[in-house]
RNA sequence: GCCGAUGUGGUGGAAUGGCAGACACGAUCGCCUCAAAAGCGAUUGCUCGCGAGGGCAUGUGGGUUCGACUCCCACCAUCGGCACCA
């Protein structure tokens, strides 16, 4: 071993010179060859909100890294990226700081497509989508107008929250506490006509996941959220005879039925109140279109309505049963209208006991004595009574037809006309209208004589104009004549829908238009679809577990149905594919989710403040002097800012002292040590002394403490990305991510953990360039470092499978540990080295892609080693000759004997026995029982005994 | 509230029911240096013991098992989603 010069490690400089060879190259430009496997690697598109963060560094990274991996191990890769580009973000923008929406979401398109290029990633630029081009969102309305005409889309009803002083609707984000978030003005619940998908139409399909590689956490969730229940719709009548539908999944109770309860929005509420209950039924639907529909359904809240003074006929037994209205039943669930059984429900249990209603129990547990409803609803297995013909059957507990009672009561339901059997979803169709500027419009428009039509195909796209006002008052697309203002196919003047379409519309799709972005006659290419789709791992957050990805399902399931993938089928079948894939309607088939990048905790400045009181909890401060942490002898700053002051907030003293919590401008909230948080005020020329910082202070350098949570600008606890690459470069920022958290997890980001990556990569390089190895090599050393990069290359491989990308880092550093050992040691030749470095760069150039080459280039080996294969596990050169046998006292290891790979039973337990940890535990005696466990020598398992004493 | 997840050293995290803490960060000591940083070497879950060697430890409380971080039951805490943020 000889040390030469020391060349340090190249960062930016080096990782641009790759970046611009690779895309000079053409290196990841994907295209369809039908001799090769192909791999679509899909990864959650980013909402262009400024600046690129940490939380897409950590989405999209690693799941490049697989794609990568994948390509090494002979797949033709498509890794594609783009922009989900309309949203309200841009109208907020555009409303507070007066830029075009389009011209902030462009603009941020642009600095994010810089930074992305940063990440060294293998996307293929020239298959990117920008869903707020006219080119991208011509398809999109092309899809709504086809699933129109199909039957799937249809204008309903639907609540929204309506600013009364704004004149517009707010996204349940913009309304905090019942008020707008800007203005502070009240927020109604308000009924309006919209558009909505029928994805209810594909309710049970969606509960199958059949072929599906989905995490079990985002099925079960899928399923929840769909909520399919099994039962009856029984129709009700008024005294006067209207009729009242409700749905049960109880139909076996149907004689318990002691009242109804409508919501509060139910559309025979206004014609059932009497005149002496009229004013106290407005003023409670009034209050109920103030709450949102969390805080109505919540267990915690009082159950809370008012007696209509109407009343209903039950058809089972024709009894009279009064008529309320609560706002815990929803309009938008069910019929919006229920049979309230207090015996056997616990909401409408605690209901009827609010208000002194009637609890008559019709199912009768075997071995409950009589009065068992007196504390608490029953919902368990019983006989019928109280039913008059049903009295004696038995109710099983069972859902559905699978419970004999409820069975026989649909069945006599049927007989009589009264009800029918009915499935009911938890699942609404898919509200798609917006009443925003800055989205897809809707291709519809309404004629003077009350059509309804949708805009002709060769009109496509209606384009979003330009020149709007966006004031946050009102909708601007209905101001804008120009927009409005249309003509019918006959001619005649008509109107534009004005209400553009849901973003999660845009983004039910994006994986079809990467297949070819530039297409103009169809939404994506025939040939392209056929070769790429579908999707075989999409990689994003859990957080869209439920709403985007029930869309996707059902605008795959749509498109099939609408014919969209008709041609492709058929081109697969030329090509001899089998095009079931498609048939399904499954638009993705491995799914994984990643966890979240949070801030880093910070303690905040620890102060002692002086100045003048003003009431108990709050000083207008004329100086704040931070204590340096320096001085902090013994790591409490809390001892230090008190002590010399007798009572810390003491109110003669004018003295604040502790730690700042929060700040608002010159605003100051601290926690002093008692625990207290007291309210300073910085007064304008007050005297901030701030030791870390020379020259004067102001209060803006002041920080605050930080907790763990959410990154977002306006915590202050962003850490940008593009900082960290300056500093280090991508592939360290790349590995640390990788390295630093598990994947699936994530976690509070930490800045003092990423030295262990950039050691790992310094020890590489340093390694390779610096160190000049010669010498004879020792074969015992060679051989087990052969062993152990044979290992790794199959820990590798297999963990990155698995989307363990830290526990992947974790066996190539290993590998490095050990190689440097035996370079240290001089116990290695040349070519020994040599072998085992260029492997443990094969597998190192899927996460560190920029090091990897380089150093690849470096030891001699051809370009590019992103053109290589993965290096072939052979399990002969991995394997192990030895192995130690563990030796345990009632599950716990007392001793350790080395012994040969696949030792036998008895063999196992005599050397055990004999061993000195055993002796000494058995102390002469005999065991109990001895348990042998063997190993596994492919898994590098240990064989065990276990001595029961 | 409902649905889903998570909980392991000072920190990030490892462990198909089979050696808890791999791999790192940090810390401590030593080497190098005029000094510091970097680097190198050693130690590092807690605890009793001079030592050999014990005991206790995976949110809490129970259970199943020769053996439980892992499986089951109950509870606590935290995070994600709840239909107009994306």
């Amino acid at each position: 071993m000889t040390i030469q010069e020391r060349t340090a490690r190249p960062k930016r400089a080096m990782e641009q010179k790759w970046q611009t060879r690779w895309e000079t190259d053409r290196l990841y430009r994907s295209s369809v060859d039908w001799n090769r496997p192909k791999h679509y690697a899909l990864t959650m598109l980013p909402y262009p909100s400024g600046d690129l963060h940490m939380g897409h560094w950590f989405a999209m990274t690693p799941s490049d890294t697989r794609a990568r991996y994948m390509r090494m191990k002979g797949f033709n890769v498509l890794f594609p990226m783009g922009f989900d580009a309309f949203g309200l973000p841009a109208e907020n923008a555009a409303v507070q700081r007066g830029i075009h929406p389009a011209r902030w979401t462009f603009g941020n398109i642009e600095r994010m497509r810089g930074q992305l290029r940063s990440m060294g990633a293998m996307f293929d630029w020239e298959r990117e989508a920008v869903s707020c081009e006219p080119g991208y969102y011509k398809w999109t309305e092309w899809f709504f107008k086809k699933f129109y005409e199909a039957g799937l889309a249809y204008r309903g009803e639907a609540m929204v929250n309506w600013s009364p002083t704004l004149q517009t609707v707010l996204a349940n984000e913009q309304v905090i506490d019942g008020k707008d978030e800007r203005t502070g003005q009240p927020v109604i619940q308000k009924m309006m006509t919209q558009w909505f998908f029928r994805i209810t139409h594909y309710a049970d399909e969606l509960l199958s996941f059949a072929g599906l590689d989905w995490p079990e956490p985002i099925r079960t969730m899928q399923t929840n959220w769909i909520g399919r229940s099994e039962g009856a719709r029984v129709i009700f009548h008024t005294e006067e005879g209207d009729p009242i539908e409700i749905f049960t999944t109880r139909p076996d109770t149907l004689w318990g039925a002691t009242f109804m309860v409508l919501s509060p929005e139910h559309p025979l509420v206004a014609r059932i109140t009497g005149k002496a209950q009229r004013e106290e039924v407005e003023e409670y639907v009034k209050t109920a279109a103030r709450k949102s529909e969390l805080d109505r359904t919540s267990e915690e809240q009082e159950k809370t309505g008012v007696f209509t003074g109407g009343y209903a006929i039950n058809p089972v037994n024709q009894e009279r049963i009064p008529i309320w209205i609560a706002d815990y039943v929803l309009i938008s669930y069910g019929t919006g209208a229920i049979m309230a059984v207090p015996a056997h429900d616990e909401r409408d249990f605690a209901f009827a006991r609010a208000y002194g209603l009637e609890i008559r129990p019709v199912i009768q547990p075997d071995d409950v004595p009589e009065g068992f409803c007196e504390t608490q609803a029953y919902s368990g297995a019983g006989r019928m009574v109280n039913s008059g013909r049903f009295n004696g059957a038995i109710s099983n507990g069972e859902k559905g037809r699978k419970n004999p009672a409820i069975s026989a009561v649909i069945d006599w339901l049927g007989e009589q006309g009264i009800g029918r059997e009915a499935i009911n979803y938890r699942l609404r169709d898919w509200l798609i209208s917006r009443q925003r500027y800055w989205g897809s419009p809707i291709p519809m428009i309404y004629t003077e004589d009350g059509n309804i039509l949708p805009v002709a195909e060769s009109d496509l796209p209606v384009v979003l104009p330009e020149d709007v006002q966006m004031t946050g008052v009102g909708n601007p697309l209905r101001q804008h004549e120009g927009f409005v203002n249309t003509t019918a196919p006959d001619g005649r003047p008509a109107l534009r829908e004005i209400d553009t379409m849901d973003t999660f519309m845009c983004s039910s799709w994006y994986w079809y238009r990467y297949l070819s972005p530039q297409e103009t006659a169809q939404p994506f290419s025939t040939e392209e679809a056929a070769y790429w789709l579908p999707v075989d791992v999409y990689t994003g957050g859990a957080e869209h577990a439920t709403m985007h990805l029930l869309y996707a399902r059902f605008f795959a399931k749509a498109m099939r149905d609408i014919g969209a993938f008709d041609a492709t089928m058929a081109a697969m079948q030329a090509r001899g594919r089998n095009p079931k894939v498609l048939t399904t309607g499954e638009p993705m088939l491995m799914l994984r989710n990643q966890g979240q990048i949070l801030g880093e905790e910070r303690s905040g400045h620890f102060v002692r403040a002086r100045g003048r009181w003003d009431g108990a909890n709050k000083l207008f401060a004329d100086e704040v002097e931070v204590i340096d942490p320096a001085e902090v002898a013994n790591g409490d700053p809390m001892a230090v800012v008190t002590s010399g002051f007798p009572t810390a907030e003491d109110a003669s003293s004018g003295v604040v002292t502790g730690e700042i919590v929060k700040r608002t401008e010159n605003l100051l909230t601290i926690a002093s040590p008692s625990g207290d948080l007291k309210t300073v005020e910085v007064i304008a020329g007050a005297r901030v002394i701030i030791p870390d910082i020379p020259g004067e202070n102001t209060v803006n350098q002041l920080k605050h403490h930080l907790e763990i949570q959410r990154m977002s600008k306006s915590k202050g606890n962003v850490v940008n990305p593009d900082e960290l690459v300056d500093l280090y470069g991508a592939d360290t920022v790349r590995a640390y991510l990788m390295f630093g958290f598990d994947w699936e997890k994530g976690g509070p980001w930490n800045s003092q953990n990423i030295q262990g990556v950039v050691r790992w990569l310094d020890d590489v390089w340093e390694m390779i360039v610096n160190i000049e190895v010669t010498g004879a090599g020792d074969p015992a050393v060679e051989r087990q470092i052969e062993r152990r990069v044979h290992q790794t290359i199959k820990s590798v491989g297999e963990k990155l499978e698995a989307f363990n990308f830290n526990k992947a880092i974790a066996e190539l550093m290993t590998l490095k540990n050990d190689l440097r050992a035996a370079v240290r040691d001089a116990k290695i030749s040349h070519g020994a080295f040599h072998e085992a470095a260029k492997n443990m760069l094969l597998m190192m150039a899927p996460f560190t892609p920029h090091i990897a080459e380089e150093l690849w280039v470096y030891i001699g080996e051809a370009y590019s080693i992103h053109q290589q294969a993965y290096p072939t596990y052979d399990p002969a050169k991995a394997a192990e000759e030895t192995t130690t046998l563990v030796v345990m006292k009632n599950g716990k290891p007392i001793d350790r004997v080395e012994v040969a790979v696949g030792i036998g039973e008895e063999d196992a337990k005599a050397a055990a026995l004999a061993s000195a940890g055993a002796r000494r535990a058995l102390d002469g005696g005999t065991p109990r029982r001895v348990v042998f466990i063997a190993g596994r020598g492919d898994l590098n398992v240990e064989p065990k005994v276990n001595i029961v004493v």
